[in-house]
DNA sequence: GCTGGAACTTACTCCCAGTAAGTTACTCGG
DNA sequence: CCGAGTAACTTACTGGGAGTAAGTTCCAGC
């Protein structure tokens, strides 16, 4: 028959396509952390928009309906490289807050750990905010869950520093909690476009002073 | 001949194709005005992504390449929508600032008067921020440029507040500025998706006190 | 060996941004 | 009134990328 013209089973084991490994069946676990790694290089690289299924499949070196099989859509897979992010930053941060020794510092290192983690993966960044933190991409609904992890995290902050008994006006925790994580995520753009960014010590030492004096205005009010 | 199945010639001028207006030809500034409105209209409901350019052909009631002659790209479309609301954004808020009797109050109804704007304006604010403040959209340069705006404006009031003749440290001109500016981005976005949002004022009032200190602060550094 | 299912592919469809090339209607000099 | 020039506008396409239907290949266990 002539129809064997793409032959597929008479590529030797001992010579891969691309690279070295052969790497044809994985199972499915293997094949998706694969996967995963070489969406968030590429979305981190181009972003989400200038990136096609295609790009990725190609990169694994696999087809994309097999992604499309175990991520569903476009969205899920940058959904899933989102979720894995989320987490590392999260701990990163509340790490820093729980080992500080006194409300002030845990504000001061708890901004060093934010800034200091994008400092360290810039890539990560670009995934997370650059296009994924904003509300209107299709994973706006993910991205507002890591924000809400943060505010959360933030407002919990703010009412340990006020008095225990007193009753918490839950609008102005509200609305200082989204003014830092605002605050926090936009001087972080600012910071990988700058070229010559302060140092996220510097940062985090302004933001501090900038915001201390006003949290305790809140407690005496 | 058979070709001349369409025959557009004899529509009737008392009749037009969905509204009673005929408006066939237009000069190109009232097209492009009436393009205009609908885009704004359109990505205001929609959101940037799911508005396709023949959409806003239909509503207007022309062929999408006459779009394309007039404003090149989607994003070139987009970008006029942003400019427009830019303008009445900023000179709402910068006159409300230049009326202020001091910097307290600058800060405070610069502040009312953004929220109130957006909250006049709610279609204008999907335009502008949901879709179009954030960094990643194709118009990213244009909102970059928007927010540019209002940073410097920021900056402005806070050197104002400085003493004049003390060397200034841009850097943290600049982080206060960023954060300002990224705190009341994120609180209208709360705001629009919050079910019972606190008023401008409460908000204007709870950002001022937090930030109000602080900003001494810098000055006495 | 044979069969059942998991891993994986080819070959599409549909949708949408953007374009090439043409057609219609208004205007202005004669 | 008439032709020619041009601005306004259209039909009919290309190209690329998300998502899918219908297989095909390989391995596990009987």
């Amino acid at each position: 028959m002539t129809s064997t013209t793409h032959g597929p089973a008479q590529q030797g084991p001992t010579e891969g396509p691309t690279q070295g490994s052969p790497k044809r069946r994985r199972d499915r676990a293997a094949r998706e952390r694969e996967i995963l790694e070489a969406a968030e290089q590429i979305f981190g690289k181009r972003g989400y928009q200038a990136t096609s299924m295609d790009d990725i499949a190609a990169q694994v070196g696999v087809s994309k309906p097999l992604i499309y099989q175990y991520y569903g859509s476009k969205d899920g897979l940058f959904l899933a490289c989102l979720a894995r992010l989320r987490g590392q930053l999260l701990d990163t941060v509340s790490d820093a807050v729980i080992a500080a020794s006194d409300a002030e510092d845990a504000l001061y290192t708890g901004f060093v750990a934010w800034f200091q983690f994008l400092d360290d993966h810039p890539q990560a960044w670009s995934v997370l905010v650059d296009e994924g933190m904003l509300s209107a991409g299709p994973a706006a609904e993910a991205t507002d869950e890591v924000r809400a992890a943060f505010i959360e995290l933030i407002a919990t902050m703010v009412r340990m520093n006020l008095p225990a008994g007193r009753p918490v006006d839950d609008d102005e925790v509200q609305i200082v909690a989204q003014s830092i994580s605002g605050a926090t995520e936009r001087l972080a753009i600012w910071r990988t476009r700058s070229t010559t960014p302060p140092t996220p010590e510097k940062v985090a030492r302004t933001l501090k002073d900038l915001l201390w004096q006003g949290l305790h205005t809140l407690k005496s009010t």
